[in-house]
DNA sequence: TCCTAAGCGAGACGGTACGTCTTGTCTTCCA
DNA sequence: TGGAAGACAAGACGTACCGTCTCGCTTAGGA
């Protein structure tokens, strides 16, 4: 049974591996699963018995990255909002090559609306006790902060890789909370 | 000519028509090129003539949704921030069938970033005389809004396609002129 | 491997007989791909898995007719010249249907050249050890014989399939050796 | 009336120029009627107007060279049998080009198939009023002999264009009068 | 000299075959 | 006997070609 189970886990790592290496490669719409099971040298139904997919396998071989941002997220409550989201950008800098390609084209949404997924835990986690006042349900500021959360890593990681984290999460912080309101000439200023 | 180009512009018509119809039936991604071609009674060779493919069709095929909504977006220069969201969503109203079937599944990227590159045009140009104050580069708060905007725009009409537009578009104004921030629970509110 | 091979040769089997069917249905040149795999039952990409082409399948089907012929021409040497004319009738005439097929139309010329080259083998050993005199190169006459010999089963086949084969080969043989010339008309024998 | 025939005349002319220049380039098979209608500056449906397909005015084309052979042949009738042999020889000398490009490939059975033609209703004429003794019908003495011809023809322009038309004349007489028979070796004739 | 019908180029079009690709299933082999 | 290997059916893709067609320009021949 060990013997099965470390034979099929060596599979999966290769999979994995194989994964994250045509992806950094060519983007994860352009990997096709001919190519994967070359690369990692896997029967085609090998591939198949583990997973239902490349869907399947992205999101399982992003388990480790989501245990990993939760894990350094985890901690980080304090009183400061959002406060993950500086974790998030560092966590990305140190993993430019597999986020970059992620971002990279449009067609891969899939894989970023992994990195969402994982986010939305933690924003609603955070906006869980807020109500819905403003007019504006919980959800919608939820999937407004994930989103502008996702559109800073891309915008970041695609036009200007050269910014710190830091900078990056300040932007993100202060669209966020505040949107881009008061940063608009005078003479358009909406009476609130 | 005119007559040539009367034939070529029905074949494009039916294509488009055959698109659309295919595309509220079963999400752009779903679309074969063999199905759109059979829909429109159309030989596979004329429609390679004519677009260089699926996606070539739907940008083409946009281009009046783009001309109608710039229409109406145009004359709506007036000191209210934004003000073509509002004419956005109501455009949406009125063609929820398209736009519902656009923003319905993540496979539809591609038509999703068509909106958004229409919306785009509109953002830039309302917020081409501000400056980066607030360590905010313009293209960010372009792509920020513009996601935002799509963002709502997905919510409503997956979520509660029974709202009218101009609550909708209340909560896109709230949440992009000034963000999430103020909606915070008192304890966690930001310093600034 | 040998389950595997086994797979394999029924799908080649399968598609050896469904070009069989067809080419004797509507000549070679007239079967389609498409066709030849729905006959078969056969996806298209397993198709091209195993034949380059529908001339590869063509030449791969007849490995059993040349080994046939081979086979049954091995034998006959003897001090008759050309013994394996004979062999090479009275195998059409049991396999007429398809013999039929292959000379029928001049778009045949494929399968007709496939017959020539077998038939080539054996008439170049059988004249290797002759000299060029007469001022005839052997490949001239290796040339001149097959193209006799094929130039006679196309018309046995096509005018005259009631003859029995010895008869076709006697004319042959007398065609092949003797040529018309002392068949003509006394007044025009050319002086030698 | 007679201008229009002029302007068609033109038209012809620049087919039959265009598929000779082109078969001479490539082979008979490989000419697409695209190619074909640009190459003689053409429109698509005036070839279709004056011709019914890639074969007819093939054979049309051919008309000239019939003209010109045919009349060649025509005086050649002395006490020497198949005279006219001689003159096809030299004729194709003169063309090399076009002959050689029609009996290039084996795809070019069409082509040569319109040499035979020509040559059958020689080789007929001369053969017209021999009887069906030796038990070979006349018709399959004419085939065998335009056989001949065309084989030698073929083997000429592809292996020996340096070779004299005499000399290979001077085989095909040999081949068809004759036959291979007397320069088997000693031990191998057949008795007769 | 003007007018009309034909010849023509240009090329759009429906149809269909091709060879390549990818996906998910299913059969066979081997440890 | 259960997991790995890969053969397979299905079918989409973009390209090529065919024969039909529609169109408007040019031009020749009769009025």
């Amino acid at each position: 049974m060990q013997k099965i189970d470390r034979r099929a886990a060596r599979t999966r790592t290769a999979l994995h591996k194989a994964l994250l290496s045509l992806v950094e490669r060519k983007g994860y719409e352009e990997v096709s699963i001919r190519e994967l099971i070359e690369e990692a040298d896997v029967g085609r139904s090998t591939f198949y018995a583990h997973y239902a997919g490349k869907e399947d396998l992205l999101r399982s071989g992003f388990d480790n990255l989501r245990r990993e941002l939760a894990e350094a997220m985890k901690e980080e409550q304090g009183a400061v909002p959002f406060r993950f989201s500086r974790t998030m950008f560092e966590h990305a800098a140190r993993h430019v090559g597999i986020y970059h390609a992620m971002t990279g084209s449009p067609g891969n949404v899939i894989a970023i609306g992994e990195i969402g997924r994982i986010l939305t835990e933690f924003v609603r986690r955070e906006l869980s006790e807020t109500e819905d006042d403003g007019g504006v349900p919980r959800e919608v500021r939820i999937q407004f902060v994930v989103g502008t959360l996702v559109n800073l890593l891309t915008w970041w990681l695609e036009r200007r890789p050269d910014l710190p984290p830091a900078e990056v999460d300040a932007m993100f912080r202060r669209l966020a909370l505040h949107g881009t309101g008061d940063i608009l000439p005078t003479g358009m200023r909406e009476n609130r």
